[in-house]
DNA sequence: TAAACGTTTCTGTATTAACAGAAATTTCTA
DNA sequence: TAGAAATTTCTGTTAATACAGAAACGTTTA
């Protein structure tokens, strides 16, 4: 596959920040083609096209797929799997979000349950106890909040990411209407 | 500084944790020390604590206060600088959505900016442009919403996160607001 | 201004992860 | 069930990053 300069430079950047999102060159570069290309892609395609390994492609597919940015499609008369991208900007966020939730956030908050369920006796510890707490029910709360986002719909999202400005008023209004109640 | 067992675990965790936050294990580590420490220590206690080189200290020190984790204290009659973290878990979060917004948003925005402004005249880039516009509304949509979640107060956010299902349904009500709205 | 104290920068080593190419395995077709 | 085609796993090399220890640089006080 030919690519035009405009595509090669989108997908030699998307392949140079996949690292700093905590996937390598490789895994980004083969999203960033399969997101541009108007049709399913072969993983002998892709290879060619990006000048990387097959087994490279190879590895990095199983990557995607695991992640769910990426699914197998068929064409017709050829036996081999053939490669398409989640298309949806909105999905492929989604999906960011799930996968660093469950690296970044889910081992520290299983770590956290663990200390605070353990409680050891000793008395020197109640201060640090006290803050484990305080991170554990930040982020406990914070996953949860993630979770419902993560059920509304793609149009809906983009309508209220659009609202902007008034959806901060909405945010407020309910900041004073929980402002009012007793703390819980 | 003596650690109690269930602070070095903490500790420890943080550091391993950090490398996939973006930052390395030394600085994880220095991290968690100061937010659970009662004082700010200086460099040479940190060092020991944590068994690390003393110039990787220092190092890691500069990067926490290059993204305003850690701040400079002073203790009278010592004239060595002591560091204290932010203690406000909200303010913590703050700054990592903040550093991570810098380093893995914004280059990919002036990116695609670049790439839309520049738009050449090649037809065969239509359909590929386009998408990369979809792509560039999202992000600047996104980090517009971000900011605006930044400007709200602690005690503000921590309160909506706790209502939860009921701001879902107040996000759900805009919708159905904008819903009824003609189309942007 | 000297010397004591503190911090930062430099340099080499070690660790980790990415990757190419080869080998092995699996899947499909005739 | 051959044997061809496609995919995955394995192995060694390369590149990037983290880190310790040493050296250089600043700052304060007597």
């Amino acid at each position: 596959m030919k690519l035009t300069p405009v595509q090669e430079r989108f997908i030699l950047h998307w392949g140079e920040m996949g690292s700093r999102w905590g996937v390598n060159r490789t895994i980004g570069q083969i999203h960033a083609l399969l997101y541009l290309s108007e049709q399913p892609l072969n993983a002998e395609e892709i290879a060619e096209t990006l000048e990387v390994a097959r087994s490279n492609v190879s590895t990095s597919l199983k990557e995607l797929l695991s992640f769910g940015m990426v699914r197998v499609a068929h064409v017709m008369g050829d036996r081999r799997d053939h490669f398409e991208a989640q298309q949806d900007i909105w999905q492929v966020f989604k999906t960011v979000v799930e996968v660093r939730r469950r690296r970044e956030i889910d081992p520290t908050l299983s770590m956290l349950r663990n200390e605070l369920l353990a409680a050891p006796a000793n008395p020197a510890d109640a201060r640090t106890l006290a803050k484990l707490r305080e991170v554990h029910d930040f982020l406990e709360v914070g996953t949860a909040w993630i979770g419902e986002m993560q059920r509304l719909e793609p149009a809906t999202l983009m309508k209220l990411l659009r609202m902007g400005a008034k959806v901060q008023q909405l945010l407020r209004g309910a900041d004073e209407i929980s402002a009012a109640l007793p703390p819980p």
